[in-house]
DNA sequence: ATGTTTGCAAATCATTTGCATAGTT
DNA sequence: AACTATGCAAATGATTTGCAAACAT
């Protein structure tokens, strides 16, 4: 594998939109979802565009990307360690902040041969809309 | 949505084969991997049909359904509780058992107005065998 | 006999990529 | 000027699906 050069990356308006309206969104949204937002902003600006953008920042680090069983990704821009609870009827996806740390890493590291880096833990249940509405709509697969 | 008959499943050779191999595998196989290896007892099956026994299976409960970030299935015949690490380096999946409970349910339920059902908690970190040969074939694109 | 499953190939869907043009530094 | 980023459309890769023939019950 060829060793790349190193990009200096520019700020475009497109990256800068693409940005700013997800941080404005706390829905997790997907690329797709987040292209038709930021379209109202730049009518013109192109899907791959959305994509290449997202790719990038989250490369660098300045945004969180998700994924959950419909293998679908989703988007987030905020970088504060935190976890997130999916309703299995509507599929929306919340965040669990302050999640008390309990050296889940530490506890894994007894258990495998593994260097344990770090872990991704994901709630799932029923939205407080669903538990009222018990709408079927968006019924997911599975897990 | 209509409501679908009730349909009785089958046992077909391809349908027992396609199980019996993935319960032999610890590897956490794609639908792919497996495929290549059912072809070698049905040499004709095709992969169209171990992507719909895969799924049945799945939606009886028989086997489980693993996603990671790089968004392609992975399928486990082992349904007794546990969890998995990743080697961020080679993409290798492995168990993780006897995970102590220690009530991430109840923790999370306090956390939000859901109403939690489950979770789902995978570790990542590098593989003993990576960690020997510092590897980078299969580096993953991030989490 | 009846309805489910298969093999095949085409379709789908999210995401990536090649390329010529436009934009940033 | 030197490169990076964009828009567009085509390509990719995993998974699903339509259909007629084969198979299980």
């Amino acid at each position: 594998m060829k060793k790349e050069s190193i990009k200096k990356s520019r700020m475009t308006n497109q990256r800068r939109v693409v940005y700013e309206e997800l941080k404005k969104l706390t829905s997790h949204p997907t690329a797709d979802e987040l292209y038709r937002v930021v379209k109202k902003r730049i009518p013109k600006i192109s899907l791959g565009t959305v994509y290449r953008n997202l790719n990038l920042l989250v490369k660098t680090g300045v945004i969180r990307r998700l994924y959950f069983s419909d293998s679908i990704y989703r988007f987030d821009a905020n970088t504060k360690k935190h976890h997130h609870i999916r309703c299995i009827q509507c599929g929306r996806v919340d965040d669990i902040f302050d999640f008390p740390e309990k050296g889940l890493e530490k506890m894994a590291s007894n258990l495998t041969k593994y260097k344990v880096l770090r872990y991704k833990l994901d709630f799932f249940g029923v939205c407080p809309k669903c538990i009222k509405s018990s709408k079927k709509a968006y019924k997911l697969k599975n897990t």
